[in-house]
DNA sequence: GAGATATTAGCACGACCGTTCGTGCTGTTT
DNA sequence: AAACAGCACGAACGGTCGTGCTAATATCTC
């Protein structure tokens, strides 16, 4: 008996979507279930409480993000070009609105940053989940030589990612691309100032 | 009879507090007056509705920012020294919690950057003030030379800002000041990359 | 088919929301 | 002293919130 479950999945979807746009607060479960022509206490029974569903809504998001994100340049070689794609990829993923809001996390780790609970404890989790990959395929690109030895790993991943987050609030409160190619050109040229061959093929491929 | 503005102000000053943390949207009538021993009713003659609450919070957020950010390094020769202080200053501002959610356009320009109306047109002209302040200090710089005159201050400009804004929800997400000394650090080679004298007198003083 | 079970609907609750209204207080102006 | 504006108050409005109940319905197992 799956109903149940493909009915959490159609919520979640829109919940996603929602908390994307207003934030995890703004998720309402009468909301919800008027979006959706479901009754309210239906929508509440699939969770139990309102913080199960945002949590459940932030385990969803990842997914989303890890499908969008990380998926497509999962078989990609270790080495500084595999760096490069997984930023374009972000930027991607920010740009083609895969939540309507932008990017989910930028929303909602904003939202929580300043609130201690479980729902900030899954959001710093899932930070440093992301820091550490976009840190370990840095050091990958140290170990493979594209990258000086005398570079610091740790100021690399904390450069990219500040300039894949920037470009998002700015094209999206101005409603303008430009921010991506901006923050695309930056990454470029940050990866390059440590790249042992600043033209190599990492750059071009 | 300026109570009626007295009050006003008592009420921002809590408005601002609350909304860094949990947002603009989070701010009730009914409790700001809770909070302050006042009633629900006279709260809201002082403004006239919700949204204009809200615009009012953003302006005293905005005096706030000036103060902290803007004022101390007003009075500096204009140069690439001054740029860095500028940037010392945000850091500072967001370490200390002026306001106690950390840096409030980060939260509230989250919260509000896909949600088009009156609230993300306000936002938006800060950002652009903020922006076209941290573009102009460079470009001064730039006239000094001080920085390469190939420096693209654009670039500049868009990466300093990312790099502090991107300082303020990691601190707060993590309780854990490091990530204000790592965009420090970061600052300071982005502008030793572009700076004509490394090791001159605008990194030391 | 029958019975067990998982899943939804319907309804009511207390709390809080933004807002409106009428009223009294307080200090200035005439 | 009288008239007046500015300001805050308490009460109440319709609505929405999250959360519990109970009842009906759909699905799976035998």
């Amino acid at each position: 008996m799956q109903r149940g479950e493909e009915t959490r999945r159609t919520v979640l979807g829109r919940a996603v979507a929602i908390a994307s746009v207003e934030g995890l607060d703004s998720l309402s479960i009468g909301r919800l279930a008027t979006d959706l022509g479901l009754s309210k206490s239906g929508v509440f029974a699939g969770f139990g409480s309102k913080e199960e569903l945002q949590l459940a809504t932030v385990r969803a998001a990842r997914r989303i993000f890890a499908d969008a994100v990380l998926a497509p340049v999962r078989d990609e070689p270790p080495g500084l070009r595999k760096v490069r794609l997984l930023c374009e990829s972000w930027l991607a993923y920010s740009r083609a609105r895969v939540f309507p809001g932008g990017c989910f996390f930028y929303e909602v780790n904003a939202e929580y940053d300043a609130r201690p609970g479980p729902l900030r404890d899954v959001l710093a989790a899932n930070w440093r989940e992301w820091h550490a990959t976009v840190l370990g395929l840095v050091t990958e690109a140290l170990d493979t030589g594209e990258l000086r030895p005398d570079a610091d790993p740790e100021d690399i991943a904390f450069t990219l990612i500040a300039l894949l987050e920037n470009a998002n609030p700015q094209a999206l409160l101005f409603d303008d691309d430009t921010p991506y190619d901006r923050a695309h050109r930056a990454v470029l040229r940050r990866l390059r100032s440590d790249a042992t061959d600043p033209d190599g093929p990492a750059f071009t491929a």
